[in-house]
DNA sequence: AATATTATGTTATAATATTAACAAAAACAA
DNA sequence: TTGTTTTTGTTAATATTATAACATAATATT
C-alpha cells in the first residue's frame, strides 16, 4: 500500500508490456487473472508482477486476483495514456511516413497533429490524413498548437537543431529515431530508438547459438 | 583476463551503444581514448566501461587507455558483425519498406537478400535494389539461399505462422516488429521491437515532469 | 634514469533488483 | 455456516549489477 517509494526505471519499462498483454486479455473477454496465470503467459515470475504493481499500491484482491479491465486502465493512467497527448513527426522520409501510418500510436491515445519536412516535393502532400508542412513553419505551428511529443526521423545532421527548436516551442518529449544522441536541457524527456541495436544483439545471440551456447 | 564468466545480458545490450560511439570517434580520427573520457561522452561511469570490457578479457593498456579502432573492431567481432550475415524482410508494408531502405543495416554488415509479401500489387516491385517476392515462394527461396536473419513486419495475425516457416527453413534469428509475441522452439534467437513501448515510457516521463518530478 | 602521472584490470563494497516466504484477507466449497 | 483454498500485499533472503578502491603497469616528464 506504500506509494511514495521511487519507482525504478526498470519497472516503468515493464509497464507497457503488461499493458499490451492486458489489452489482449480484455479483447478475449477475460475478466480476471491471477499473478500466477499472468506470469505464465508473460514468462516472468508471479513475484515480480506483484512486486511491480505494489510500487503503485497494488491493484488486486486477495483470493481473487486482478480485475483485468481495472488493472489495464490503472496502468494506462500511470503511463499517462489517453490524456490526449498530441504528437508531430519531423522528417517525412520512409521511416517518418511509416510511423505516421502506424495505427498503434492512436490506439494508445496519442494524436498525430502534424508532419514536417524540408523537402519541397513532399511538403503539401497528405499522410494518414495529415498534411506535411514546411519545417520553416515549425515555430508558427508550435505557437498555435499544443504539441506534447515529437517523433524525430530526420537525418542525423539535422536532428540536434530541430530538437532544440522543438524544446523552445514547448514540446515536452522527444522520441528520437535518428542515429545522433541529443544533448538537451534537463527536464526534457527523451527516448532513443536505435533500430540497429536489437539487430546487433540478435547477431550476438545467433553467434552464440552457432558456437553451441544456449540462447 | 578472465574469459569464461557468463556475460550478463545487460552488458550485451550495452555493446551496440559502445560500438556506435566508437564508430563516431573513428570518423573523427580519434586514435585513443580512456575509460574516463569515454564515460563522460557516453554518460556512464568509467568503472562500468572497464568492467564491461573486462568480461571479454579487456582491450586496453594501463597508462594508455584504449585504441579506438582496435576496440571498435573487437566489439564488432563479439557482436558477430561483418560476418556476412544475410537477412530478409517479410512484410513489405510501410514499415517493411522503410526498413529495407534503411542503410544502417548494411553499415553494420548485414546484407538484405530478399523481401517477401503476399500482396499481388507489390510482388515484383523493387525496393532498395531487392525484388519483392511472393511469400508462397518462401520455402523455395530458403532452400536455395542461406538466410540468417528475418525481419518480421507482417500484420499480427500472420506473424506466428510465418515465423514457424522461417525457422523450419533454417533462419536463425528473428527481429519481430509485429505486435504479437512469438512462441518458438528453444534455440531460435528473437528480438522484439515494439515501437509504441518507448512512446508509452515517454508519456510516463512527461507526466512525471508535469507533476514536478525530475525526469 | 629516476620520478610522477595516467589509466587499466581486478577485487571489494554498495546498491538494486529479483525471488521466495508467509501472514492476512477474500473467495469458494461442504 | 465453518473450514479450506486461493491469492494478494509485504517482508525477508538471495542474486545481480553498479560503483569504488587500489595495486600494477605503462607512459610521460624532469
Amino acid at each position: 500500500m506504500e506509494e511514495n517509494r521511487k519507482v525504478p526505471a526498470v519497472v516503468i519499462k515493464r509497464l507497457p508490456r503488461y499493458y499490451r498483454y492486458l489489452g489482449e486479455l480484455l479483447k478475449q473477454d477475460i475478466k480476471r487473472i491471477s499473478s500466477g496465470a499472468l506470469s505464465q503467459k508473460m514468462n516472468v515470475t508471479a513475484s515480480q508482477i506483484r512486486q511491480d504493481f505494489n510500487y503503485f499500491g497494488g491493484f488486486g484482491q486477495q483470493g481473487y486476483g486482478y480485475n483485468v479491465e481495472y488493472l489495464y486502465n490503472e496502468i494506462g493512467k500511470i503511463l499517462g495514456l489517453n490524456d490526449g497527448d498530441t504528437m508531430i513527426i519531423v522528417g517525412a522520409g520512409n521511416l517518418g511516413r511509416a510511423l505516421a501510418s502506424h495505427s498503434n500510436f492512436e490506439k494508445r491515445g496519442f494524436k498525430l497533429v502534424g508532419v514536417f519536412d524540408n523537402n519541397e516535393n513532399i511538403i503539401g502532400s497528405t499522410i494518414n490524413g495529415v498534411k506535411v508542412m514546411d519545417i520553416r513553419n515549425l515555430e508558427e505551428f508550435l505557437a498555435d498548437n499544443r504539441v506534447d511529443i515529437a517523433i524525430l526521423t530526420t537525418p542525423k545532421r539535422a536532428v540536434q537543431e530541430v530538437a532544440e527548436r522543438l524544446v523552445k516551442g514547448g514540446v515536452m518529449g522527444l522520441l528520437n529515431f535518428s542515429y545522433a544522441e541529443l544533448s538537451l536541457p534537463h527536464g526534457v524527456a527523451v527516448e532513443n530508438v536505435h533500430i540497429s541495436d536489437p539487430m546487433m544483439t540478435l547477431s550476438y545471440k545467433i553467434k552464440q547459438a552457432r558456437e553451441g551456447h544456449s540462447v
